[in-house]
RNA sequence: GCGCUUGUGGCGAAAUUGGUAGACGCGCUAGACUUAGGAUCUAGUACUUCACGGUGUGCAGGUUCGAGUCCUGUCAGGCGCACCA
């Protein structure tokens, strides 16, 4: 019988659905394992060879850890809502869920050739009215939500209006915009209009007039996440800064929650440090400056608080609304044109080139230390978004400032023993302080930092400004408010109406609020967002449902929210859907919760490691606090797959011709190299007659074939793309090798982490092994198998595959225990084993990496049952040792030859036989012996001395 | 600039965590069986040397009886952050 791969995967795949194998259920009586993929989202171009990768990974160790008794979830689901759908709808008029919907159904046409064990009773799609019913839920609850900075925790908002109510702002510590004072009598006398904009200071969800990246060509605004370089992640457009009213989800309250959570998760540490870095958190200390000849002051923040002596200017971000009062009346007209001109400047000129630009304001602030009064500048160099958008510019020792100061001749004053600042500044933490103070300065001052290390002299500085009320210690973090609002339609619109300019949440028990049809998918004729095309888009709050825009009468009809989510929203919580998917009472019942706590194995791409990654981490916290996810962290493992690069290939066309020259030929003709497709293309040489039928213009192609009259292409590693004609299709490979190989080789390929390029020539060796394992168990005649219990020598080759693989699926390690296969089988086929023990435990192994083998070799030997309820071999040391150890003797650390003892020798004995050894003596000649140094087991080490 | 990470044959990569470097696969070489081979099997394959041997894990040092592995410095690639005070 020959090894039938088609057949096998065929059949399998069809009982596995027919025995809903892999339906997993909640059952008390054995431990869980939650094992997630980041779940895809569905474009046009379908599965390429490397999407796989992490699914393939995540299904081994899924399946091991059924084999091992636990109750394995492994679901999988759409991340549907997106931009390229509705771009795509844009252009064709098609509407993006009938694209969304047939991009789904080819993804899970892939996926089943492949066999997964996904319980896919469980899919979720995030544009599913069940699905977004909870998306739209925990937006309301953090709506109705402030975050309480003492406990760290979110809080419902009436609590806080109570406390408005009876003492208005005071005493409060929760994060906030901006820090309001109003007491409970002015609370009391506001409006409901106005009572909701002070609100929105504080909610977790919350409307703000905030800057936001604007995407003219995307017509939209988009996350930090998703500007790079100043333009859109999708589709590249340049990105401005603007003011607009957006929802935004105050995750910088979590900021400490989201940097401490890290310490308690097994995480990479390079994705744990990006998230770090974006987080960002400093700790400094905030100081108060007045301005002279006037009684307002402003605050500045720094790390430097050392610094404070050496203060010579002060700086003013261009959007900061001090600039305006502090602006003298002869500076006005030059300080206007300058801010002019920095708002005329993109985001992307600004980051690209750092000019040294600015402005004196014509004020002075009083240093609170030495009483020093010093010019109050306006740069762009500064920015509005961090800190208080003003500094105190210590030129000696922050370079940003030594370079405005020798642009504008300002003075530099060092501060620290030793540092030479004539040509640049001395950045560095370290050092002795001195100068501070200066005593031509400030004579009587009772505080000095001379003498101390910069640290000391930090931690001094922040005792005395508190102490003398000069300001306080102050915690900043770079992480800022994720903008949770698009002007676009394929997205979950927001349960919010607007009754008479105030937000308003639709009721809980009338959601989901389902996406409303529409004629286009543009913004409308008067730019609002695409759902303003909607007809049936207004709130009847009496009849408690939607109905037609026309019947908006701002009494008992409102307008409803126009907006819709963004990306990630649907993709924050989708990893708790999957343990209760059908539950239409609540985002996930309390059983379930309880019992798949969360994730145990996280796998997808690094990618998302300041996206998707900081929101669901953020997004769980906030349902932590509700009580709803019982894990405070969603993610315990995480396993970062590498991509899968392309292997392009080229051809190489003589200019102005139509003739194609070999790449070994190629040397002395002018060519052009233009990319092939690599799939008429094996082990780099072309076939030349698909190439002609490739495309019409090389129908008559001419060729310089090599000297084996072959014609041999170029090659370079790229990402896999279209466009680059390098994308290898998995249902190709599994046509061609079958499911088992394609999985075998990817996890062969290399290590799941590292990102490598795609070869398919390596593939055969995979294929072979397959080949031989079937030849071991299946002879012309049927299966061979014994009933006689394995020989010493069996047991031995087993279990140490045994181990390997059991160690080698905890450590993600596959590609060793693909190795460890090989030679185990090798050894099996040299022995000629038939014993039932050897069969079925190399059965059992495979199972998690080939199923579908693993399952017909598992029938052929006579069970009934799926071997996906087999059970894992259990590893025995004993059959490990050795009658006797082979160790090398090795004269000054060089190995030379190896030496055969009884197994226990002892170490004095081994230290003998090997200094008698005939062969040793060659090596000790004309040298004494100093020591000897035996390593059980391993090596028996002499050290010589001439 | 700061942080993380990776450097091992022609290629993808291993190395029991400090103990024979290059497992396993691809490729290549030779042979066997074949009408044929892009099928299968066998043997070989780091470099160098006729050989004994010598040299080899980006580079330069160090610790150690012994270093791919630990330490210091340095170079190169990849990723992240970046006018963050």
């Amino acid at each position: 019988m020959e090894y039938n791969f088609r057949e096998i995967e065929q059949k399998w795949q069809k009982k596995w659905v027919e025995n809903k194998t892999y339906k997993t259920t909640e059952d008390a009586s054995k431990k869980k394992f939650y094992v997630l993929n980041m779940f895809p989202y569905p474009s046009g171009a379908g599965l390429h060879v490397g999407h796989p990768l992490g699914y393939i990974a995540s299904d081994i160790y899924a399946r091991a850890k059924r084999l091992q008794g636990y109750n394995v979830l492994n679901p999988m689901g759409y991340d549907a809502y997106g931009l390229p759908a509705e771009q795509y709808a844009i252009q064709t008029g098609q509407h993006p869920e009938v694209t969304t919907v047939a991009n789904i159904n080819r993804y899970r046409e892939q996926l089943d050739k492949i066999g997964f064990c996904f319980d896919w009773d469980r899919e979720v799609r995030t544009c599913d009215p069940a699905y977004y019913h909870w998306t739209q839920w925990a937006f309301q609850k953090m709506f109705a939500s402030y975050f309480d900075n003492k406990l760290q925790k979110a809080q419902p908002i009436e609590q806080l209006i109570q406390h408005f109510e009876k003492e208005g702002s005071k005493d409060i510590d929760v994060a906030q915009t901006e820090d309001l004072c109003f007491t409970a009598e002015e609370w009391k006398s506001w409006d409901e209009k106005k009572k909701s904009d002070v609100l929105m200071n504080y909610r977790i969800a919350f409307m703000g007039e905030t800057m936001v990246n604007w995407c003219a060509g995307l017509g939209t605004v988009l996350a930090n996440d998703e500007v790079v370089d100043g333009v859109s992640v999708r589709g590249g457009y340049p990105v401005e800064q603007k003011k607009m009213r957006q929802w935004c989800l105050r995750v910088s309250a979590y900021a400490q929650r989201l940097l401490d959570g890290l310490d308690t998760i097994q995480w990479s540490d390079s994705i744990k440090e990006t998230q770090k870095n974006w987080i960002g958190r400093s700790e400094g200390t905030e100081v108060e400056f007045k301005i002279a000849d006037s009684d307002e002051s402003f605050t500045i923040f720094t790390t430097r608080a050392d610094t404070m002596f050496g203060v010579t200017f002060m700086v003013l971000a261009p959007e900061s609304e001090l600039v305006d009062k502090v602006t003298t009346a002869e500076q006005k007209s030059a300080v206007e044109e300058y801010v002019k001109y920095v708002k005329g400047r993109t985001e992307r000129e600004r980051m690209i080139d750092h000019k040294v630009t600015g402005v004196f304001t014509g004020s002075y602030a009083i240093n609170p230390f030495t009483g020093e009064k010093n010019p109050i500048w306006v740069s762009e160099y500064v920015l509005a978004g961090y800190g208080t958008g003003a500094i105190m510019a210590v030129p000696a020792h922050d370079s940003r400032d030594y370079a405005f100061a020798k642009h504008f001749n300002l003075p530099i004053i060092p501060l620290i023993e030793g540092a030479d600042v004539s040509e640049e500044s001395y950045d560095a933490k370290e050092g002795i302080v001195t100068n501070s103070p200066r005593k031509d300065v400030t004579p009587y001052i009772d505080f000095s930092l001379n003498g101390m290390t910069v640290k000391e002299a930090i931690a001094a500085t922040k005792v005395y400004v508190k102490e003398h009320g000069l300001g306080r210690v102050k915690v900043n973090y770079r992480l800022r408010d994720a903008i949770f609002s698009r002007q676009r339609y394929w997205g979950e619109p927001f349960p919010v109406y607007y009754k008479n300019g105030v937000p308003t949440m639709i009721p809980e028990e009338c959601l989901p609020i389902e996406l409303p049809e529409v004629e286009k998918f543009l913004p409308t004729e008067t730019g609002e967002p695409p759902l303003g095309n909607a007809t049936v888009w207004a709130w009847d709050e009496k009849n408690r449902k939607i109905v037609e825009n026309t019947k908006i009468d701002n009494k008992t009809v409102f307008p409803i929210e126009l907006y819709t989510m963004p990306g990630f929203a649907g993709s924050s919580a989708y990893y708790l859907r999957y343990m209760d998917p059908h539950n239409d009472k609540a985002l996930l019942s309390k059983e379930a919760a309880e019992y798949w706590q969360s994730v145990d194995l996280y796998v997808g791409g690094t990618e998302h490691a300041t996206g998707h990654l900081i929101y669901s981490r953020f997004w769980n916290k906030f349902l932590f606090d509700l009580g709803v996810s019982v894990k405070e962290e969603p993610f315990q493992k995480l396993i970062n797959q590498g991509m899968i690069q392309g292997r392009s290939n080229f051809v190489y066309r003589i200019k102005d011709t139509n003739t194609f020259v070999s790449f070994d030929k190629k040397d002395g003709y002018d060519v052009t190299p233009i990319h092939v497709d690599v799939n008429i293309v094996s082990a780099d040489i072309l076939d030349v007659e698909a190439f002609k039928q490739w495309r019409p213009e090389y129908n008559d192609a001419q060729f310089v074939l090599n000297d084996e009259g072959k014609y041999v292409c170029g090659w370079a590693v790229e990402k896999m793309s279209k466009s680059m004609f390098n994308v290898v299709n998995p249902d190709m490979i599994v046509e061609k090798f079958g499911a088992d190989t394609l999985r075998l080789y990817e996890m062969f390929l290399g290590p799941v982490e590292q990102s490598k390029p795609w070869d398919t020539n390596g593939i055969d060796g995979c294929h072979r092994f397959l080949k031989k394992l079937w030849n071991f168990f299946v002879k012309d005649e049927g299966v061979q198998v014994s009933d006689e219990p394995a020989t010493k020598e069996e047991r031995k080759a087993l279990h140490t595959l045994i181990k390997k693989v059991t160690q080698d699926i905890e450590q993600f390690s596959y590609n060793t225990s693909v190795a460890a296969f090989m030679v185990c089988l090798n050894e099996m086929t040299k022995i000629g084993s038939k014993s039932r023990e050897v069969k079925e435990t190399m059965a059992v192994l495979i199972t998690p990496f080939c199923p579908h083998l693993a399952e017909e070799l598992w029938q052929l030997l006579g069970h009934n049952t799926s071997v996906c309820d087999a059970k894992w071999p259990e590893f025995n040391d004993d059959f490990l040792k050795e009658d006797s150890v082979k160790m090398m003797v090795a004269f000054n650390g060089k190995a030379r030859f190896p030496m055969e003892f009884p197994a226990g020798v002892s170490a004095a004995d081994a230290e003998k036989a090997a200094l008698a050894n005939p062969q040793s003596e060659k090596w000790m000649e004309g040298f004494q012996v100093v020591k000897v140094i035996v390593v059980p087991g391993k090596m028996i080490n002499v050290v010589l001395k001439k």
